[in-house]
DNA sequence: TGTTCTCCAGTAATCGATTTCTGTAGAGTG
DNA sequence: CACTCTACAGAAATCGATTACTGGAGAACA
């Protein structure tokens, strides 16, 4: 490995102008810096990051805290984001929270002492999860699928869960539905609530009550899917229709329904957020 | 944010001795070390990653090198490798190579650059991935799932690719089905290679004769599964039962068993690699 | 008492970059 | 011709840690 000493003394120059002709901040005299340029490229000259970090107080690094990475839509996201930083020379670092309040300062700590340039979050907790230090350190922080109460003033890039919610529940009502159920996410997480709220406010406009016994949260994975689905099918009278908040949980809620013997899409009605690819495989898709 | 020198000046102590302290590498006068751990404590100095790697050559950051980020099975491994990680306070760096052996090499000069103390990998290629770089600068190397041919004295962590692929065909055979194709993946990933070799020998064992017309290679991806499935499907005499490589590529393939209007379990049956969580809902499951 | 050894803490070098400070050469001006 | 200004390159400081080297104090021993 090269370092800017073994550049400079090949281009028979100080690393101060190694410096000032790689990454062009000053004008230097033409010769010298083909020279330095020359050299640089002999020895495949790569400035080490962590010697650059240090000094600049900046690495060139993002992170991207994720609340559960094997939710098929972060990793989607991880993509999309691996590439653009990718094409600008910058890496993207991925932590897994794990929907985990203590996990995510952990790794926000860690971020702030290595410097890291920037950093994509999905909460863990709509009301508990703070950014503060990062704010402080002047790291930009952009909040991706939920937001942050204590951080309102953050940039965000949000998924329209209202009015999903909204269209969903609607085109249950629109099947001649009556008592629909709903099977959402924690009630800490905002994507959750916004979802909730959209059902509700679509019960709310068509004429339609809202119940408090027929609405179930649970993490939002295929065992608390089945565990709330387990929950809400108890409930007399059985709701004949169930909205359900993750694809994630409507895993969990079909294999309930089955369990208890109910035809989906027949004896009990499902719609769900998200869209996963296995949703063509089931019938009705 | 607290530096070494702020300590040392609080506990009236060098910089020297503060390390030596909270390292625990040298003896420290007993009165001395307290006044250095209060300090530090007061402070809440936790050292700079930067500057210590710099100084060590060696930083806390583990990467892991994934083909794919939207493949559940690696996603299962990320959380496992973190839950580790976190528990000896080092960080796990994820990168997605996408299955691009430019991303790898790029990532993996990245690696060595920033000092990474050690690296995870699933290969992009069995034949071309290559980690004599990571190995010259002393970073230890792990193979996850995939072999690297270049790299054979590598220490890894496989599946039973072979005798897995063995058990699924010879299932499908005692079950009655004669011609059993094969939905396969990449020729240069190992696990594809593997698995088909499994399938092979299972037809070998049980006199059945392998017929190449009936194995189709593609992507370890849904789209690769329904391309591979459309080839198959026209082939003559069409297989009465597939293998499929991957449950990524399942879901493909039954799309393509329907879009033929056949039958899944009926009039082709199939058999998959892998286990997701949806495989639960289909019929048969 | 003088010499050697051990213990331990401070000084300074080091890792690899960037950037401020300093100095010199040549051009421009009165 | 003397002075000022500009351009540009090298010297040195800096980021925050670790660690080799240095040196002083006290113990051990002849």
């Amino acid at each position: 490995m090269a370092t800017i000493r073994d550049v400079a003394d090949a281009a028979k120059v100080s690393t101060a102008t190694v410096s000032r002709v790689l990454s062009g901040v000053a004008d230097v005299e033409e010769g010298m810096a083909r020279r330095v340029r020359e050299a640089a490229d002999d020895l495949s000259y790569r400035p080490n990051p962590l010697g650059r970090a240090l000094r600049k107080q900046q690495s060139e690094i993002f992170a991207f805290l994720v609340s559960d990475i094997e939710n098929p839509f972060f990793t989607a996201v991880v993509r999309g984001m691996e590439d653009v930083a990718l094409a600008h020379g910058k890496s993207v670092w991925l932590c897994n929270t794990n929907e985990d309040l203590q996990r995510e300062q952990a790794y926000i700590r860690t971020a702030v002492e290595n410097q890291i340039s920037g950093v994509v979050v999905a909460t863990a907790s709509a009301a508990k999860s703070d950014f503060a230090s990062l704010l402080d350190a002047k790291i930009p922080v952009v909040l991706i699928d939920r937001v942050a109460d204590l951080n309102p003033e953050a940039d965000s890039v949000l998924v329209q869960n209202e009015e999903g919610a909204f269209l969903a529940a609607t085109h249950l009502v629109s099947r001649g539905y009556r008592r629909i159920g709903c099977v959402a996410g924690p009630r800490d997480v905002s994507t959750a609530q916004q979802r909730v709220s959209g059902y509700r406010s679509a019960l709310d406009s068509l004429g339609l009550s809202y119940d408090d016994a027929i609405v179930h949260r649970d993490e939002y994975t295929r065992v608390g899917g089945r565990m709330a689905a387990n929950r809400l099918l108890s409930v007399a009278p059985r709701p004949d229709a169930i909205f359900v908040a993750s694809a994630r949980m409507a895993i969990g809620v079909i294999e309930a329904l089955r369990a208890n013997n109910l035809a989906v899409g027949a004896e009990v009605a499902l719609v769900t957020f998200d869209d996963e690819p296995w949703t063509s495989l089931v019938t009705p898709s």
